[in-house]
Parts: C-alpha cells; structure tokens; sequence
DNA sequence: CCCGTGATTTAT
DNA sequence: TAAATCACGGGG
C-alpha cells in the first residue's frame, strides 16, 4: 500500500543549490540556464544574480519568517524553482537554496543569451538588439517563457528548466563584481549590502537603476 | 523622469 | 473590505 510521504519522513537533501545563497550566487555565475518548451531549447550563461538571506533580510519575501502563497516555494529544499509575478505584467524566477524552510534564493538577473534567440525574440518582440533580450530579471522569464507554471518545480529533476555547469570551479573571485540589490531600496541598510553578484566586464547585464 | 498593471499583502 | 505595495520595463 502508497503511502504519502511527509516531509519529516524525508531524508534530507543535498544538492548543489543546499549551500547558502552567496556561495550558490557566485557559482552560478557562467554556468547554463536551459529552457525547453515545445522541444526546443532556449538557453544562455547566468551573468547577473542577486542573493536574498531569509528572515534577516529586509529584502527579501520571507523577511521576518513570513510565509504566504505566494513565497511557499521559497521554503522548499535547494534546487526548486520560485517564479512571482510582480507590477501585474512581470515573472521573476529565483532558486531556492538551502535546507527546506531556510527561506532563501537567488533571483536570476541576467543572461547571455545563447540558443534559440530567435524564438527569443519571437517571445519578447519590444527587444531590438540581443543585448537587450535578456539584461533584466523580467526581461529573461519573457524571452524563455518562464511564468508561473514552473513556480515550486525540483531543477534538479525537471527536463522543462534546468542548469548546465559549464564549468567544474566556480569563476575567481577577481572575475566577479558584488554591488548593491536592485530595486530594494525600501529595505534601508539591507539595501545597501553587496548581494548583487555579476561577471566583471560582462555586456550582457540589466543596467542597474 | 513617469507610468502601466494587477496579484499580493497589509491595514482597517 | 479597502488601500498600499511592488526583487520591473518601456518610453520620454
């Protein structure tokens, strides 16, 4: 007879998204974001992340321990998938780190775009040049048509979006620039910790407001 | 600079 | 139930 799993009966999980979420923004950077959608791939190399620290963190959905609907993803194990829709029109697509119930991600700010532009385009028709197809953590849910059907899907498993490692080490430290979060400014000295992680010299991130 | 846009959250 | 907010993008 089936029974249903519980989470206590769980064994824990370790993948390569159980750390916390600085380490895990920082090796993300120059590895393979992939989507598949009707058999195609669309794909390019994370060159901007931001992390965000769970209860402590003013930034951040699950700021004080809060759960809702909509950040419940935000508590599941390491390697899920959380995608919000925001300002009535926008997905933002993070992925959970940590053990389950840590509250942490890191949201997925900008990639370089390197399979399937052209159905890219096909997606995000306001977008005129390839540097503006996925500079932007709104601009690449809409060029890989992330919405949130994905919300709480296990990237470690799912065969519809996953990561590539193009890389066994993660970049050097000397490749990588840490500033301030975007667009968080309502979080007072939070906003002002370097939790923004893009690869140095890179043409492909959003410009930063 | 300003505004669209509507789900989600928070305040009554 | 009503009001405020918002991890943004596009057009001046």
């Amino acid at each position: 007879m089936l029974r249903a799993k519980t989470r206590s009966s769980m064994p824990p999980r370790f993948t390569a998204f159980s750390a916390d979420p600085i380490t895990v923004a920082r090796r993300l950077l120059g590895q393979r974001l992939v989507r598949v959608i009707n058999g195609q791939r669309l794909a390019g190399t994370i060159v901007e992340v931001e992390a965000y620290l769970g209860a402590d963190d003013a930034a951040a959905h699950t700021y004080r321990g809060r759960r809702t609907a909509r950040n419940a993803a935000m508590y599941l194990p390491g390697g899920h998938a959380y995608v919000y829709f925001t300002y009535g029109m926008h997905h933002c697509l993070n992925i959970v780190c940590g053990k389950a119930d840590e509250g942490v991600a890191v949201l997925l700010r900008a990639i370089h775009p390197t399979e399937g532009l052209k159905r890219m385009h096909r997606n995000r028709p306001s977008a005129k040049r390839e540097s503006d197809l996925c500079s932007g953590p709104a601009k690449l849910t809409q060029a890989l048509a992330i919405d949130r059907s994905l919300n709480e899907i296990d990237m470690c498993a799912s065969r519809s979006l996953f990561l590539e490692r193009l890389r066994s080490r993660a970049l050097p430290p000397s490749r990588i620039l840490s500033t301030r979060r975007i667009g968080v400014d309502y979080a007072q000295e939070w906003a002002d910790r370097p939790l923004r992680f893009l690869i140095k010299d890179t043409l492909w991130a959003s410009r930063g407001r």
